[in-house]
DNA sequence: CTGGCTGCAAATCTTTTGCATCCTG
DNA sequence: CAGGATGCAAAAGATTTGCAGCCAG
């Protein structure tokens, strides 16, 4: 992600708490547990100056924004692209750092520019299926 | 998506509505959408009983719920894999009635058991495209 | 008849916005 | 010192919930 490297960014400590905090940071939070995360150093943290922060690096680039939770935005400091594998039941996601070979016809392209692909792997994580959870209940 | 067929559903013309306008429908409707639509059948339908419908036919398997665009619920009627190319400026939806292999390693699945996989294609529609729309704002 | 369903309103949760003040570059 | 950033609170948007009354099976 590029850490402090975002040349044209103001840096606010703040943005370096944010920055901080999402850099090698491999559990895709949600913007809550950064708000919650920064707010320890920074009392005073708003809401708005983590979404602010958030979509502005989005926005050039250095995160990436993940729709993979219903409901809740979750940022990943990765932004190259990659795929993802997400427990059913208590939402942790990892990685899956490999291509797969996903070619659309002209038929199935419909015209699109495809800008991006994501595959995104839904399962029962081994302590979630430890723990007696019923798969069929929120897998539907 | 066997409309009528699910035995065991207390079919009330309520639920009737929702799933004649689900029935066929490739629009990948979210809530909202059903609402309206239903909802010039029936000027008193509420929201909650939307909700607790799709709820009901996704627990039973008749239908899908889609997380494919950001902070809100889309549906639909189809409940076999397959997967989804969306536009990133109009939100519209599309089906990819196609498989992929995609085989995870041992160490990729990290021991979870995969229930369902889904790919994702995010581009610009040649209508959007058209409209000249710049695809980098909403694509970061 | 009765348990499940409906409809309304209020509540909840996440994200966005307006605006006065602050501070980095 | 100017323009972008912060923080607060209020607003917005989507979904969920509580509950009294209703109706399909």
């Amino acid at each position: 992600m590029r850490k402090y490297k975002d040349i044209g960014l103001k840096l606010t400590p703040q943005r370096i708490a944010i920055l901080d905090y999402l850099d090698g940071n491999r559990q895709h939070p949600t913007a809550e547990e950064i708000y919650r995360a920064v707010s320890k150093r920074f009392p005073t943290m708003s809401f708005a100056t983590v979404y602010n922060t958030l979509e502005t690096l989005r926005r050039r680039g250095s995160i990436s924004e993940l729709t993979i939770e219903q409901g809740k935005k979750r940022f990943d400091p990765d932004p190259s692209p990659h795929h993802h594998l997400m427990c059913m039941v208590c939402k942790q996601v990892h990685d899956i750092g490999r291509d797969f070979p996903l070619p659309l016809t002209e038929g199935e392209r419909r015209g699109f520019d495809i800008l991006a692909t994501h595959v995104e792997f839904h399962g029962i994580c081994p302590e979630c299926r430890a723990a007696g959870t019923n798969a069929r209940a929120v897998a539907g």
